[in-house]
DNA sequence: CTGTTAGATTAACACTGTTAAGTAGGTTTT
DNA sequence: AAAACCTACTTAACAGTGTTAATCTAACAG
């Protein structure tokens, strides 16, 4: 019935429109559970006119995630304007930033981070170079040389230091969002164990 | 009667005929990949016989990992019969045999303990209590518990600490499942990491 | 021989992502 | 103005999914 009332409204932002649907469904939904013939009625086109636009489900999934990503990327490059003095400080913040990311956009972050397999997002087809994940990762990556060079940090690999925190931030938020029926203690207790652990651990 | 005894054993076989196939195949090919018709395919009945055995495919795999889970606890509890002197020790031990377990049944601890989101198992159906998975946690706790007895580790709280170990070691076999591509140091010397960089974080 | 029952099957439903082919509407060319 | 072309979109279909209802078959009991 959508299809001939629509006819007269727009045309040009349609590619838009379905990124919004799509992004506004999976967010809700799960990815899983959203199919292309719901995005299509969503936004009132036929399932194969999505096609048109990206190559395929897990490309418009792609599209979406990096958008969502680039939020990360802000919120951290503004930790890192601000606050340039403490390199232990803007980690605190950056692990914190990151936790609240993920748990603020679960969907978009169990899809991206956790489930990649399943999807088969991690394709060649998506490098990781040059990614928004990978600028969000770079960014941990310069505090724990910063701070190893200021003598703060216990000397050791800076890229072995980094993944192991990225590990641990990473540990705590997948935990929240794919087990939301575990009996966690309070979760911002959990999270502020995780992160002065992780901070404990790493100085000299 | 004895024919009554038999058949019952023929059911008990078939349904671990099914059991097996399906856990070759989910290993092999991962939960998603792995269709009932395939299962039925592989032990050479009809699909829907399937039904009569397992409630559904989610049954089937809540089976299969919980038997899968039986071998972590099997080992985890050997590490405690094996040195009770050493709760730091123990502690470290266990770590490693969680990730360990973990990198060695990738779909499987992807299937549990990283996705079960998705597949919606962990519903009412599946409860927590009793599972091999709390059994397996339950001796984090016993260590963090005894850790800040004798003194070792920083006082808090032990519920909180032994969540935060969990998601550390969650963390880091998480990533490099869900992750194959991403460029990793050094496997082994990733694990270290986490693992030695949370318990400097834990003691006193 | 009849009735019952457990165990397995066939057919079907309502979905899924995706592709090939076809069709209106507007623009350009002849 | 008519014919050709092209873009944007749709319809129909394919091959697959998990799952259910109805049916068949063989072995049992009375």
């Amino acid at each position: 019935m959508g299809i001939a009332e629509r006819r007269e409204r727009e045309k040009h932002n349609l590619r838009q429109e379905i990124l919004d649907a799509a992004s506004e469904l999976f967010a809700r939904e799960g990815y899983a559970n959203v199919s292309m013939r719901k995005i299509a009625e969503q936004i009132e086109y036929s399932p194969t006119t999505i096609y048109l636009y990206f190559k395929d489900k897990t490309d418009l999934l792609k599209q979406i995630c990096e958008e969502t990503f680039g939020k990360l990327i802000e919120t951290v490059a503004a930790i890192e304007r601000a606050g340039v003095g403490e390199p232990l400080d803007c980690l605190r913040k950056g692990m914190r930033a990151y936790i609240d990311f993920g748990l603020r956009h679960p969907y978009h972050y169990e899809v991206t981070l956790i489930t990649p397999l399943a999807g088969a997002i991690n394709q060649e087809d998506y490098p990781y170079e040059g990614s928004a994940g990978q600028q969000a990762f770079e960014y941990i990556v310069r505090q724990v040389g910063r701070g190893m060079e200021l003598g703060q940090f216990r000397p050791g690999d800076v890229a072995t230091v980094s993944q192991a925190i990225w590990a641990a931030i990473h540990g705590v938020t997948a935990l929240m969002i794919s087990h939301p029926d575990f009996p966690f203690v309070d979760r911002e207790a959990l999270i502020e164990q995780v992160v002065e652990m992780t901070i404990k651990g790493l100085q000299s």
